[in-house]
Order: structure tokens, then sequence, then C-alpha cells
DNA sequence: TTGACGCCCATAGTATCCCATGCTATCCCA
DNA sequence: TGGGATAGCATGGGATACTATGGGCGTCAA
């Protein structure tokens, strides 16, 4: 599986391409399909891009379609998920072009950040990114009080 | 399996053609028939036309004449679509001809909105279909916090 | 004969391929 | 340990292939 780390902000050229990092572009190694799957973030909090390997795509097409393929609220899931994502092949030297409806509701201009989390990862406006991560900051240290720190041997998340 | 996203939105011609996107073909890839399964939407809170590749159909007949373990109504859903489903040839192009109680079930004028399901694809008239999405999305918003999207990571399959 | 359909060709716009260039981090050797 | 050589990465640009789209024409059937 995939584990996408770290942040990196990259140029989109005037053609519209930015490259992928280079870390996660290894993180998603051999797969069926060379490139990102891309979708808006279905946060209503903030707008940024979701992106991950199409194996993670495959995965829940399996299982959206196992429970039942004609069921109504997966439909709703089918039609969410899949219809809003895009395919972003990479050209040789692993960049990608994203999409305007993509690029527009990010507000990315001509600067992208890669943020990693995990199995998957986002691409932000850099700026935007930052505000979020202040008062996301913000918001945990004012829950620290509350929050107990996870159990057994879950590792440091968050 | 083919694994179809995204949404592309084409025109139809005068002779009624509409290309088949791109990727979608190639999700398609090399089947026993060059085409698309056509098919009326069993749904009855929107008019849209379902599609696949017909090696679906003849896993959906498999499993049907193997006495499904689902439900009778599986069956009953799948002698219906048998009957309402058209076979689509590719021209040279890539293009099908959508037959014309197809267009007008689904209120299709001069455009066509593709719009990738995972394993099938819909084609919607777009103003309708963005209709349903925006009504979709707020759904899946709704329901993001009970329902799991995570992939059984551990069930065996893939 | 007429209309529908399949097959072929043409075209504009765009994305993809391929090459080149700094820059940085890494490696190697003294 | 330090400095030069080297490989990897992000970035830029021109040429080419592909896609969506439109139209012509022959064939077949009503």
């Amino acid at each position: 599986m995939a584990l996408f780390l770290s942040t990196f902000i990259n140029r989109i050229d005037r053609k519209g391409r930015v490259s992928v990092p280079a870390p996660f572009r290894a993180a998603l190694g051999a797969q069926s399909f060379q490139g990102i799957v891309a979708f808006p973030s279905l946060n209503e909090n903030y707008h940024a891009i979701e992106a991950c390997g199409i194996d993670r795509m495959e995965q829940l097409s399996a299982s959206v379609d196992r429970l039942n393929p004609f069921s109504d609220e997966h439909g709703d899931f089918a039609n969410t998920i899949f219809g809003d994502s895009v395919q972003l092949p990479f050209d040789g030297e692993g960049r990608v072009i994203l999409p305007t409806h993509l690029i527009a509701r990010a507000n990315i201009a001509e600067r992208a950040a890669f943020v990693g989390r995990g199995a998957t990862f986002q691409i932000w406006q850099p700026d935007a990114l930052h505000a979020f991560q202040a008062a996301a900051r913000q918001r945990a240290q004012a829950a620290r009080a509350t929050l107990s720190l996870e159990p057994p041997k879950g590792a440091g998340d968050g």
C-alpha cells in the first residue's frame, strides 16, 4: 500500500503541468495505471483536491459493486466518487495536468502544494493550506486538554 | 475489469452520433464486442442511460444463470435489463448512435454527459446530471460519517 | 426511390512525447 | 573530512499524435 508523507510545493507551468513529487511517484509504484486519480474533497470546510493511485479506486469500485449493483445509496456514492474523479496520467517526467474544474475549485494558480496523508494525498493552493493548517493547529491546541492520546499501539497520527 | 472514471460531455451530431470518451474506450479494451451495451436506468428518481461493456452483461447473465445468491429481485432486474438493452457498435472513430427510445427517455438533445461509475457508466442530459449530482453530493456528504469508504483491505480478493 | 446506416476522409484544437537546462543532493575519492 | 564529479529532480519548450467533430458517399432494405 502506498504511503504518502511530507509536503511539497511545485510550480504549474504555462501548459498547466505540475510535477508530482518524486517520493509520491515512488510510493505509487507500479500500478495498472501510471498516474494519479484526483477528485474534489467532500469536506465542506475546505476546498482541496484529493488524490490517490488507481488501485485504491479499483478496490473502491469492487467493494461498491459487491454490496449491491442496483442500490440507490451506493448509486449516489458511485456518481459522486467516480463521476467527479479524473485519471491524470504521468508524462515522461512524472508530471500531470490538473483539469480546470479542480484547479478552480481549489483556487490554485501557479503553485500547488502536495500534502501527504498516508494512503492518499491532497493538492492545495499553498496559502490556503497554510491558513488551514494554522487553524487546525489552534483547534488542536484548544482541544488538547480534552483529547486523550491514542489507545494501545496506534501510531501518533494527527 | 474496466474502471470508468470522470465525466465527459460530448456533442451529438446531426446523424445522431456521439463519441464515447477515449478513456472509456480504453477501459473497455479488447472485448468480444467492440462497442457498448446500453439500457434505460431502472432508478425511478432519474432517467439516465446505463451502459457498460459486453463482458459485464455476460457476467450478469452467468450470475443469473447459476441462480444468483443475492435475491430473486436481482433476477427480475436482470431479465428486464436484457430485454431492454441494446448493443451499440463503435464506428471507426469510436462513436455510437443512441437509439431514439433511450434518447427520449433521458431527454437528451444535442449534448450527452458520460459519467463514470466504476464498473459501469451512465449517459445523461447534462443539465439533469448537474441537478442530480448536486443532490447526490449533499447526500454523500451527509452520509460520509456513517458510510465507510474504506476498501475491505483484508478481503482476500484481487 | 428514399432514407438510414456503415465506412471513409478531413480538420481544428489539445495533450502527449521527446529533448534540453539549471539546481540540488548524493556519491566517490583523496 | 572536504571537494569535485555525478545522478536525480523540477522545469521549460517545440514537434507530433490523438481526440472530438463534421461531412461525403456507397450499400442495403423498406
